[in-house]
DNA sequence: AACGATCCCTGTTGGC
DNA sequence: TGCCAACAGGGATCGT
């Protein structure tokens, strides 16, 4: 599922095709898919003609800002991608003609994801407004975060699955920095030390370079492409998603797997100390 | 304030 | 073999 290492890639490609250039004609064609402040309609509206200024990121959100100061806003959900100049395909839920005769779809099967605009002065209304310091521009501050750790008492897991703690990470990244970082996935906030957490901003570090250098993690079941069409090739770099059973491949004790707040976990019980 | 549960949604999987 | 319930999860929302 798109995790920040995904949307960066995203980025890069969008940010190649439609800087720039304007949209001649913007289609949303599922309701859900603009469902934050707009109808469908006035979303076309609202966008026709409207030059791109830029493609940037924060955590897993798309910030695309405008010639007339409107800003798109745009999530990937957990199953949304965008092609370029891709052959019409089912759930394509956003599609604009560009003025060089290209064309950029959203497809979302599961319609988690979101194509919606916001005026410059109303993004606080967005859920961009709510998100932490990203974990892959800025460099994380170790000390902040063992901070805003310190009266927490939900699992770790959880916690950095919060995008207001730090944004980007999601199921999968969030166990590959807990098992390079040798923190158990169960320990609460408050009981980390600022030598865990300085592990743990290390360990994000590498574990996005990683990723985004072998675009990005495609699953089996959860067929993320690249916006060319491509599938990423990061999966079998994953040391515990995904592996229950498979021997650790630091100790070779079987990697395990619990349910925190109904995301699966996957973690080594030796080398991920028990809270 | 923080935590945990629930909901949204559909392609795929696994059990019978 | 075929059917259908269970499962996957990011983020918003709600009750405690």
């Amino acid at each position: 599922m798109p995790e920040l290492p995904e949307v960066e890639i995203t980025r890069r490609h969008l940010d190649a095709v439609l800087t720039g250039r304007r949209m001649e004609k913007v289609e949303v064609l599922h309701a859900r898919t603009s469902r934050h402040n707009t109808s469908p309609a006035e979303v076309g509206e609202r966008l026709k003609g409207r030059q791109v200024v830029a493609v940037q990121r924060h955590g897993k959100f798309l910030r695309i800002p405008l010639d007339d100061g409107q800003v798109v806003v745009a999530h990937l959900g957990m199953s949304g991608r965008w092609a370029v100049d891709a052959d019409p395909e089912p759930h394509t839920h956003f599609l604009a003609e560009l003025d060089d005769r290209t064309s950029v779809a959203f497809i979302d099967p599961r319609t988690f994801g979101f194509v919606a605009v916001y005026d410059e002065d109303d993004l606080g209304r967005s859920g961009l407004s709510r998100l932490g310091p990203d974990a892959w521009e800025t460099e994380l501050d170790a000390e902040a975060i063992h901070g805003s750790l310190q009266r927490r008492t939900a699992p770790i897991k959880a916690l950095l699955l919060d995008q207001t703690i730090i944004s980007g990470l999601g199921n999968i990244y969030a166990d590959e920095v807990l098992f390079e970082s040798k923190i158990h996935p169960m320990s609460p906030g408050r009981h980390l030390t600022i030598g865990h957490v300085t592990d743990m901003v290390k360990s994000t570090r590498q574990v996005l370079a990683i990723a985004i250098e072998n675009g990005g993690t495609t699953l089996d079941d959860l067929a993320y492409l690249l916006p060319d069409g491509r599938a990423g090739d990061n999966l079998n770099r994953l040391a515990v998603y995904g592996r229950e059973g498979e021997p650790c491949q630091e100790c070779g004790v079987p990697i395990e797997r619990i349910v925190v707040r109904a995301r699966s976990t996957h973690f080594c019980p030796r080398c991920q100390e028990r809270p």
